[in-house]
DNA sequence: CTGAAATTTTGCAATGACTCCAAGTTTTCA
DNA sequence: TGAAAACTTGGAGTCATTGCAAAATTTCAG
């Protein structure tokens, strides 16, 4: 199916946008830009900024999209024997010993942090897609051990899986915030994930696991 | 030390007019609601209501003041022998079984949390005083285990802390805006605190023990 | 290739939160 | 009692966000 020319170009003002919108950000910060100026930068009008953006923090994090269903994926494609939680802390280790930048360890992540730091909105949206991640979480809990979990256990047990999410990003993000190279960074980090692996009870590691094939 | 004619007008004013919005909020919703109609309905100039309250969201939340550090001052009172995590299951229990409005267990609730859960802004602010609870307890943990904890503990524990928090206070908000019973709800919590215990590790059970007197 | 239909872009006006500032008012206190 | 200090107010201005209707562009059938 070929993709028609409309297609295209939204795809491109769309994509634009984003990255002229990102660009003020992370030179002068959140609140420094006006949606006026986002859109005189990007040669559009300030309406079509809003009719692919609903709200200013989109334009910021609209890179990283993926990011939502990646513990929800990640879970869902557990190895035979693993537990939703084992396959989170693999994944996790896997990405922070790669020095993978999906999970900030990359040059200029710092500027990133800060721009985040220094504006209410974005941290509320940051907190939104948590929110977003965890829902996704209990969702993904709830199809993997099937329809019977109607009880408060998936939820609690999302909770736990999102926290131990949470700790290494939040310790990334800090870090990184505070000059850090990448690479000191991952090695404090799989650290980390040892001390929280730690602190994971059996009923926690042991959930969800996937039957042998 | 007498407490000035002025001291006493400006509390009085700024009791005024929160509990003059929080009528509206709940009345007619939170975006129904402007800030114009505010300090008209508590017969002040729209500034006035500015010097009291920094945002819109602040006057909706003025009452739940003391809620950001009370988890801090249940680890902090907690009993001797007994662990940080140990006690604040203990008074969570407390106030669930005494059916206590202090955590959402009482008629008119659900009305409280309908307008919160309808308006974003709301939930936002929610998730900051939960990031402002995080970190009281934090400090909290710090300073009763020794300022030698400089390592990464005192903030992993504070998570495992806050996620029982948390999980207790989502669950009495779905159930009262579910508009179930305050006594249903609270048998029902008292569960879930059992689930809760058990889903926690002996390390996170065991942390900040506080000595023997 | 052409013109109508569908879709996107844009300009304009308006709402509402929030800030700044300077001019009143009220309360304190020497 | 008369400043000085602190609080209130009115008014103007910035900015995000929305709604609407008029262009401009793209699609597609004929």
């Amino acid at each position: 199916m070929a993709e028609g020319l409309r297609e295209r170009k939204k795809r491109q003002t769309r994509q634009h946008i984003s990255d002229v919108a990102t660009g003020l950000f992370l030179e002068r910060g959140f609140d420094a830009v006006t949606m006026a100026e986002v859109a005189d930068a990007a040669d559009v009008s300030v309406n079509t900024v809003y009719n692919y953006f609903p709200a200013k923090e989109d334009l910021f994090f609209d890179r990283s999209a993926g990011m939502v269903d990646r513990l929800a994926r990640w879970i869902r494609g557990r190895d035979a024997g693993e537990s939703a939680a084992r396959a989170v802390l693999r994944e996790l280790r896997g990405e922070v010993e790669a020095v993978s930048p999906r999970v900030g360890l990359m040059v200029g992540y710092d500027r990133f942090m800060r721009v985040i730091h220094e504006a209410p909105p974005l941290r509320s949206r940051l907190w939104s897609l948590q929110q977003e991640i965890h829902d996704n979480v209990v969702a993904a809990l709830r199809e993997e051990t099937g329809a019977a979990e109607e009880g408060p256990l998936p939820d609690l047990m999302a909770g736990q899986i999102c926290w131990i999410h949470q700790a290494v990003f939040v310790t990334i993000g800090r870090e990184m915030l505070a000059g850090r190279e990448p690479a000191e960074v991952s090695r404090e980090v799989l650290v980390l994930l040892d001390d929280i692996e730690e602190l994971l009870s059996e009923k926690v590691l042991n959930y969800a696991v996937r039957a042998a094939p």
